[in-house]
DNA sequence: AAGTCTATGTATAATTT
DNA sequence: TAAATTATACATAGACT
């Protein structure tokens, strides 16, 4: 009797996989590995993550912990605070759907990113010289140029952030969502997200 | 000589680390792990991701892919109606009369003193301690909490700069202003905020 | 904080059930 | 279609730099 051991595990090229059936299973593994990961992180480190995945057909999953409250809420729950500035939002007592807190996240995300690139530019400079510390010294000892190049730079930071705040909150100015819980044998007190 | 053998990895429970130096170790190593593999998984499987996580000092670390463009261009086609942001910066190429731009100069004036009295009392924080000088931190290190502090702090700025424009400009709705290149060495190509 | 090294724990690609 | 198997690739704990 000739048994085939298996290979075991292959190295594959991390490259987009073409098999169609191949890629689903992949992608079904490596998901729950992702969310296995950062559910450690999350108890080994006591952080808060939050995970968006948008598959390929346009399934959403994702992973949250601890609590709702921790990661989405920390933006829903502004907007009474928002309200009361020169934000206008409209009320409206819709509840958002799953995929389009998600969408607010994925939002989130890259906003975030893209404030991460600005701040390294930032630290560039930084780095490369003290004496354009400007925007560091003390505004009364900022020249009137300075202090425009100053007002400038603020104008255009609360305009990336005003936006980011504006969709995220305002974008979608509506009741949190209620998130079911699974009794997961795996992970306790994790809260997913339902598509 | 005895050289001591690495143990190598050995076996961890999954509960939060208490030795606080260990724990950041950990939280960096896996933290790049995740982000690792959820890039994977972004490759082989052509989806699109997005992971936030807040560190427990209160640091946002985030991933996202591929481009910042996919998942907020999604989100910007329905933002439109939404947007109506608080926030008017708009150019024109309108040049402005000379004794527009003296206005402007009158009010940069009172500007700066405005802003010499509010970087009075910021100086006053500081003296009262450094841990209340989020606002100096590059925005990658801002928690969301702090994000919204400094675009609440932004809005208040903002506010205080229109009210002044409108004081010297008179108030009534014009076309924004900009400035044109004067060749004066103080100022240069500076657009204004129309209120 | 970030990188190296070793030994070992874990995740998972390919296969089978 | 999904679960179990197996052997290997990869991740990482701990110690050190």
């Amino acid at each position: 009797m000739s048994k085939k051991p298996s290979l075991g595990r292959q190295k594959i090229k991390i490259a987009k996989i073409q098999i169609k059936n191949h890629l689903q299973v992949t992608f079904s593994k490596r998901r729950s590995g992702l969310f296995k990961k950062a559910s450690e992180l999350c108890t080994l480190c006591g952080v808060e993550i939050a995970i968006v995945v948008f598959s390929p057909a346009g399934k959403v999953f994702s992973f949250g912990h601890p609590e709702v409250e921790s990661v989405t809420d920390r933006f829903l729950a502004r907007k009474s605070n928002v309200n009361s500035s020169n934000l206008h939002l409209v009320e409206s007592h819709q509840i958002a759907s799953v995929p389009e807190l998600n969408l607010q996240l994925m939002y989130m995300v890259n906003e975030l990113e893209a404030e991460k690139k600005r701040s390294e530019a930032l630290d560039q400079m930084r780095k490369d010289g003290q004496s354009q510390f400007w925007w560091e010294a003390p505004i009364e000892d900022l020249s009137l140029h300075e202090l425009q190049q100053l007002k400038d730079s603020m104008e255009e930071l609360k305009k990336s952030v005003d936006i980011h705040v504006n969709n995220i909150i305002g974008g979608s100015d509506r009741a949190p969502i209620i998130l079911s819980s699974t009794g997961d044998s795996c992970v306790d007190n994790y809260i997913w997200l339902c598509p």
